[in-house]
RNA sequence: CGGAGCGUAGCUCAGCCUGGUAGAGCACUUGCUUUGGGAGCAAGACGUCGCAGGUUCAAUUCCUGUCGCUCCGACCA
């Protein structure tokens, strides 16, 4: 490609709607063009690394041995209200309409879709086991799109379905996608770790998600440096042995005044000095319409996810002042759980067999020490609900956890038979027994993918694009591109060997000065770049530079064997 | 949806408080000079000041509404 009849419209300023580099980069390297909110065009570099991406999926998935399809993106509510997500999935939903009024859904995800096809086509264990993926357009609602290719309207997703004959043989379609996964990560040059993962809205039990990390990322990983322990933060567990640090406490309930007293913060303080984690934290959620009582310790914080989890059900909130009034004869920052009938009560794990405790009294301006949680307060549950925190114990080997930021770019589920009985894809096993078919699904965010390499590799000067994801492996600039000039002879010359031989290149063959020229190479990252200007080739050289790296020196002659030598790495 | 901020030239922004002539830099066009890390000079073109209503002799500026965008929270590849 020549530069000139390309289009590539590098900025020297950020638009002032990009955030995060990544989001910048994008913009400024001339990638993409947002049309809207969440809704992006590919220009055509852009477009050149999304292929390339692409193409990686589309290669290790193959040598999986998945089945490439394409599902329509439009599809009919029935099959939603058939799995039982057309409520619980519905927020995410862009819905349009035909002539005739009738409804439709642009596919967010596609589990309704393909067990729909393979009740129909799928009949005998001995066709199974059978993974079918697409790269494909997905449609969601977003609450808030945000940063670019990160969280759009519309994206590019590569999703696969798995379905077997039994738990083991999914077991088996499940770790082909995860080794894969890994094998794709890779090759795109990215730094991603796999994390055990909750499992969401998706259902299912057991699923890993592919983490990059980066300061700028949605999610938190919890991780073990000494054991390999990682797991997102919604899913992670810590250690809990607070009891047995603490020893026994067992003297009578004592209420106390605490005028004022609205947070365990204030507890904490002078006159009363309750440290944080000898008090309880009681909060009140509606679940299905009742209320719910939640014990954590003063300093944890309640995981949401696990409390889906706990609960079973997703249709929850935190309830409103006059709700907890009403249920509690108090406000926030008087509750407590003791003496409490009729409301369920979910403790945390933490909290078991503690004592010496205090918590609020249920009557505004009072709290209650020297709680005793088996002996004072009735838990209808016990859980483990809390947040982990950095620097507690890691559950496998006792070692302090840390926790930091990542961006989500893949995941792996095992799902079960949710979707196969519901939309009755089954199939006749040896015995001609019908069996639903286990099923696991598994999706790259593959636009998400592009940003987050971008993300991982930049520096002051631009994007450092991997070899494998490059929108062109080689920039070629001539420093001077008069046409009869022995600079621009040169460069025509090897620019045609190298397109002859198949190297991705691209001719910088603007009239430009060099400064721009080398300005705009860094900016867009083109891993290798082949100077040509007349001071080195007096000296029968021209320049080879790898993006971020040193500048070498190669006879001309020798350009064309040395770029075809760098490419194959 | 709750909270915060922003809409003025293709891009980055000033002007608005204190109403009266639409501005800078970059980009673009032409010419000359320059030519190894985002050149200089000169000339030029480019605006429904997000939209609608109100106040006023007069609104980019003040008021109301509305739409869009960005950020923080819930959602997720």
């Amino acid at each position: 490609m020549r530069w000139t009849q390309a289009l590539i419209p590098t900025l020297k300023e950020s638009p002032a709607d990009a955030e995060i580099v990544s989001h910048k980069l994008l913009l400024r390297a001339g990638l993409i063009r947002k049309l809207s909110g969440g809704l992006y065009t590919f220009l055509p570099l852009g477009f050149r690394a999304l292929k390339k991406v692409e193409r990686i999926v589309r290669e290790e998935m193959d040598r999986a041995g998945a089945l490439e399809v394409l599902m329509p993106a439009l599809q009919p509510p029935e099959i939603w209200q058939q799995s039982g997500r057309y409520e619980t999935a519905s927020d995410v939903f862009f819905k349009v309409r035909d002539r005739s009024k009738k409804e439709w859904i642009l596919g967010p995800t596609h589990e309704e879709v393909i067990t729909t096809m393979v009740a129909g086509e799928l009949n005998s264990y001995r066709q199974l086991p059978k993974n079918f993926y697409q790269i494909q357009t997905k449609f969601r609602d977003e609450i808030r799109p945000r940063f670019g290719l990160m969280r759009a309207k519309e994206f590019i997703m590569k999703d696969a379905y798995s379905f077997d004959v039994s738990d083991d043989a999914a077991q088996k379609s499940y770790q082909k996608m995860y080794d894969a996964y890994t094998r794709i990560f890779q090759r795109c040059g990215l730094k991603a770790i796999p994390v055990e993962a909750d499992t969401g809205v998706m259902g299912g039990k057991y699923s890993h998600e592919f983490m990059v990390p980066a300061d700028t990322g949605e999610n938190e990983v919890v991780y073990c440096d000494d054991c390999n322990y990682a797991a997102n933060i919604e899913k992670s567990t810590s250690r809990h042995i607070m009891h047995a640090d603490l020893g026994k406490n067992d003297s009578a309930l004592e209420k106390f005044a605490t005028p004022g007293v609205v947070t365990i913060d204030a507890l904490t303080k002078a006159p009363y000095g309750v440290a944080a984690d000898r008090q309880i934290k009681t909060l009140v959620y509606i679940v299905e319409n009742k209320p719910v009582l939640i014990l954590l310790r003063g300093d944890h914080q309640l995981n949401e996810a696990k409390l889906v989890g706990t609960l079973g059900t997703a249709t929850y909130r935190a309830a409103e002042a006059e709700e907890i009034f009403a249920a509690l004869k108090a406000h926030p920052g008087s509750l407590g759980a003791i003496g409490v009938q009729g409301i369920p009560v979910y403790a945390d794990e933490v909290l078991r067999h503690v004592t010496g405790m205090t918590t609020g009294a249920n009557e505004d301006g009072f709290h209650v020490r020297n709680v005793s949680i088996d002996r004072d307060i009735q838990v209808k549950q016990w859980a483990d609900l809390r947040l982990t925190q950095a620097g507690e114990s890691c559950s496998h080997c006792g070692k302090p956890l840390k926790i930091r930021r990542a961006i989500e770019v893949g995941h792996v589920f095992k799902l079960g038979t949710k979707y196969s009985v519901a939309l009755g894809a089954n199939f006749s096993d040896e015995a001609q027994k019908s069996q639903p078919a286990v099923m696991g699904c598994y999706g790259i965010g593959v636009t998400r993918t592009l940003q987050a390499i971008i993300e991982q590799s930049n520096d002051k000067d631009g994007i450092i694009w991997p070899l494998s994801v490059a929108p062109y492996q080689v920039c070629m600039t001539p420093l001077n591109v008069a046409n009869d000039g022995i600079v621009m002879k040169l460069a025509e010359q090897i620019y045609s060997e190298l397109t002859v031989r198949g190297v991705d290149v691209i001719l910088d063959d603007r009239d430009e000065r060099p400064g721009v020229k080398f300005k705009d190479a860094d900016l867009i990252g083109f891993p290798i770049r082949l100077a040509i200007g007349e001071k080195s080739l007096a000296k029968g050289e021209v320049e080879i530079k790898f993006r971020g790296g040193e500048l070498t020196f190669v006879k001309a002659e020798e350009a064309v064997a040395k770029i075809l030598e760098l490419v194959k790495k």
